[in-house]
DNA sequence: AATGAATGAGGTTTCATTCAT
DNA sequence: GATGAATGAAACCTCATTCAT
């Protein structure tokens, strides 16, 4: 019931306290919870939610630029530190991201369900915002990429970092199952998807880089 | 209005039937319809639906089933095609996918919704058969790959295709945008994600294969 | 719980149930009702009431409708028994209307919110259908009023009764006031606004119409 | 933040600030305004609306009483100069009259919401207020109307007046219609209401008053 | 006095699914 | 078998008003 004026400080407090309400029911169910819900955890009315975020959907996009951002970052590292060498930067990459994404266990969840609500009630200039964010982060780890002398023409790099993203988001996609699912999989032919995800990760972005590392 | 018992043609039929009305009405919107809609369009009644799906995200799957085993089925006729070489290979089937895949205009979509959708209201067993024929075309696709010579151990052609589809449905969700923000991503600074998908699918599906197959 | 195919019949009968249930409501409270009430009121779910109105709005105006063609109804036959001396029949008319008018106590309370509600959130459709009965009321009014040797010219008919309805519409609204307040309207100073409705419409119809008729 | 106590002055300023901007924004969109965008409008805070008005409603009144006092002053004056024969004043009247109303155009449109909103969260002495001025008004002008050899006993002067306030509210409300209608209401067989309000006023009033005046 | 953050009731509408006929 | 009426749970969002600072 804070009632004076909020500073810039305030605001952005009241903001993440919505977030991480939102994430944690995230979480715990895989679905985005309803706004009486997140303000319900969050300890605040209803309608106070409508003052930090002017959609359902801003929120779960908020969730998700965080997870992103966070990613991203620690890629940007890994990318700095990678030896000049095409084949050891492939392999050292492929297992840094792989241990990095580890660390945001939502991320990919969420990204699962980007495309089905980003065109759904969201105010134009969120996305437009959010994809900034995205574009900005892959031209800087595309431009680290492209400083060391790795043969990549302007631009190259963040189609990598691009491409590294997509397989990532798609072969999570393909691989995620209904933990109801998961111990039968065996005995019902289904081998071949039941594969873990960090290791068939590892193995594609490590092909993938290969592959555009060999020009 | 009784009607005398369906016969498995009839039923199939009527499925179909089901099945294309709810294709048309998401290719116009690009959003799953209401089982009314869907209903409506294919000159039933609504309750007639359930005799055919027992949920609405079944049809949802079905549709998906079907664009993604057409696409498999061309994607099988083009690894059989492959030429030897590795990097001959890589091209050719970069190539050959993105033009098969061009003919599937809804199978991304409908791809793009599938984890929103999948873990939501869908009968086990319908998930089951749908992940199980992913995974025999997976199979069939890989083993096709591995016959020829290639270097291939067991299940790891198998690999390959499961990346590259991966590869393929992480792209076109990254770079799929609502048709009002297209016009202006250059002037907002999105350039580095306003691509051709086409295009980037052919470079990235080409990367991957060329590391895929050099080892 | 009917489920069959409801015939014409059927469902103007769900729809009467429901404007029952919303009158009762509205001559309680002189408040719009919610849809929930009216729908529990009528005893069917929330959900049946927009089978039968697309929108709440709906059920007001046609409320409305209702008893205005009531009171139109009535007006007919007023008005074929006239006099046919101008004197006469202004008087004649102005007593019979007043006394009509009583039968429908809920028309102007109703009339009263008309314009507040009719910009709102209302189906263009459903107001014209509102304003075309409105006005064939009038022209059927106004033709009998003009056959009979009356002096109007084409229209005139029409003119006056619209004016009339005019009138009783502003004076009920002119003379309306909460209950609360109508004991202490006396020693407020009110007295020129306390006075009887039906009185006072008399009164002014009955100069309207020797004024019309004064030609 | 603190503030000075304003003096009376001051609060008439403020408060006048405020109908300023409630007044202009219900001029622009024929929707009563929310709280909000009045404050913003006025430049001052939310709150602090309630300093001046105990409800919103009462904005709204207050809005209306304005606009009717205006009016009604110069009603006044038209009385005033009115000849003294009965079929030339009633002429006369008729038409300065509207001349005066067209003077203020959002009259008509609050008063149409008045009954909707009267009943409705409004504090009874603001309402008594409220028919206070309007009695006075009505009074005063009936006794203008009285004097001057006319046909009254006393206390029918107010009456006409009542009665000619009530035709002009009526009248309006019942040739109101969305803009989206005009165009269309020759072809929809509304013709019958598709006058000219100014016009139809004249001759309505020209009649009540004709009959008023002739007894 | 002024502020504007917080409140939270309240309202409309949609839609997947059921099931009596 | 087919039908479509009925259901009723959600869900989102607005906004008048309060009141701590």
């Amino acid at each position: 019931m804070a009632r004076p004026t909020l500073n810039d400080d305030e605001r952005a407090e009241r903001r993440q306290q919505l977030l991480r309400a939102a994430h944690a029911l995230f979480r715990a169910t895989r679905e985005l919870p309803s706004v009486a819900e997140i303000a319900s955890a969050a300890g605040v009315a209803k309608g106070s939610v409508y003052r930090s975020f002017s959609t359902k959907e801003e929120i779960f996009l908020a969730l998700l630029e965080d997870s992103f951002s966070g990613l991203l970052a620690q890629a940007m590292e890994h990318i700095k530190a990678l030896p000049l060498a095409a084949p050891e930067a492939a392999e050292a990459f492929a297992h840094a991201y792989a241990d990095s994404l580890a660390q945001f266990p939502d991320l990919l969840p969420l990204a699962g369900m980007t495309n089905a609500i980003l065109e759904k009630n969201l105010p134009l200039d969120a996305m437009v915002q959010f994809k900034t964010g995205l574009a900005e982060g892959l031209k800087a780890a595309g431009e680290a990429l492209e400083s060391g002398g790795r043969p990549f023409s302007r631009g190259n790099g963040a189609d990598l970092i691009l491409h590294t993203w997509s397989l990532t988001m798609g072969l999570w996609q393909a691989l995620d199952y209904p933990c109801a699912l998961r111990p039968q999989m065996q005995s019902l032919g289904l081998q071949i998807l039941d594969r873990d995800f960090m290791t068939e990760l590892r193995i594609a972005v490590h092909a993938l880089w290969r592959g555009a590392l060999s020009v």
